[in-house]
DNA sequence: GTCTATATCGCGATAGAC
DNA sequence: GTCTATCGCGATATAGAC
């Protein structure tokens, strides 16, 4: 049982990650999670701040893809087409780790606990691009709008793409961004 | 002290909005709100299912808003300009409601488990939307785009209005379809 | 690491309201 | 009288303080 801090952490994921797939989240006590994965249950705490948060490691992930991809994109491009770029630099990653975000769906589908945790989540997600964008010298309504809307067809097409797998992620994308423009300007 | 439930169920609302008013959100218990509002903690928990909830009735007739609205269009009226109009149809709700959600914004902008609890009810109604328009004929990828786009628009507005009190919301949500609208078709 | 506060929920009994 | 809200008591797990 190396006491490093990192091999600690990754076995309460993991641990967590078997219990609430066996049971489902509320069937699972920290306790539980903490002596499975050979720590105290102080140790869980010091690891995450609560019972959730376990489950949402990837989403850092996430935020870093994000981060990277935006900063690779020239500053002289306006914020739409940089964030319609940003999306088609992310959507690799996604596929890489399609896995990781079907089992974190799974469990979060019966755990409205996990729903809210994941919609605060991708809220704080697109505050980050907002602010990134204003960086990048968007107004402040413009960044709000490109984030929001750009994200909101990303998050529509991994939807889309869980219950049609086949199709590559980046076509339910373009498909998503396709129809917002018939839309907007009919 | 009536035994009728509702009654109660306000004096609860009430006594939480005060308490967390003067104290904030985490210097508050459940068992603080149940005696202020002269009923027991267990009475608590009855009326409210955590102590999130009571602040958050409100949410609950902006459903019914957005319900109401959105069946008073005509049914021949495509997704989006039918969403623009229940927009539209909202706003005179949302202006002569605003002290309520000036409220609610103020306790929830020190309170992250708040903004949790607004995010994922946010997301709720957008799959509320979702479904609405898609009773309505809208096809599944088009009606969640059509719902969550508009409703980011009015959310993006609501936030300008509240930085912006003197200009009047239906002018912010003018603003930002106008701007989507440049944005996308550009 | 230990100790404790406090949110949350189950159960049986009671008491207004109709 | 029947309902349903409320009470009183108790149990457990999360989360934070010391």
């Amino acid at each position: 049982m190396p006491r490093s801090g990192k091999e600690a952490r990754a076995r309460l994921e993991a641990a967590a990650l078997e219990l609430f797939l066996e049971r489902g989240f509320d069937a699972v006590t920290t306790a539980e999670i903490a002596a499975r994965a050979g720590v105290t249950e102080r140790t869980y705490f010091r690891h995450f701040p609560d019972k959730r948060e376990v489950l949402f490691d990837g989403e850092r992930r996430l935020t870093e893809w994000v981060t990277e991809a935006l900063a690779s994109v020239p500053l002289d491009m306006p914020p739409w087409p940089a964030m319609r770029r940003t999306v088609d630099l992310i959507v690799p990653h996604l596929e890489a780790n399609r896995e990781a975000g079907d089992r974190l769906a799974t469990i979060a589908a019966a755990t409205p606990a996990l729903q809210e945790r994941a919609a605060a989540k991708e809220a704080r997600l697109i505050a980050l691009i907002t602010d990134l964008l204003a960086t990048r010298g968007a107004s402040a309504d413009e960044a709000a709008l490109v984030a929001r809307t750009t994200w909101g067809v990303l998050a529509l097409a991994i939807r889309a793409w869980r219950t049609a797998p086949n199709t590559p992620l980046q076509s339910h994308v373009d498909r998503g961004f396709t129809l917002l423009g018939r839309l907007v300007s009919a």
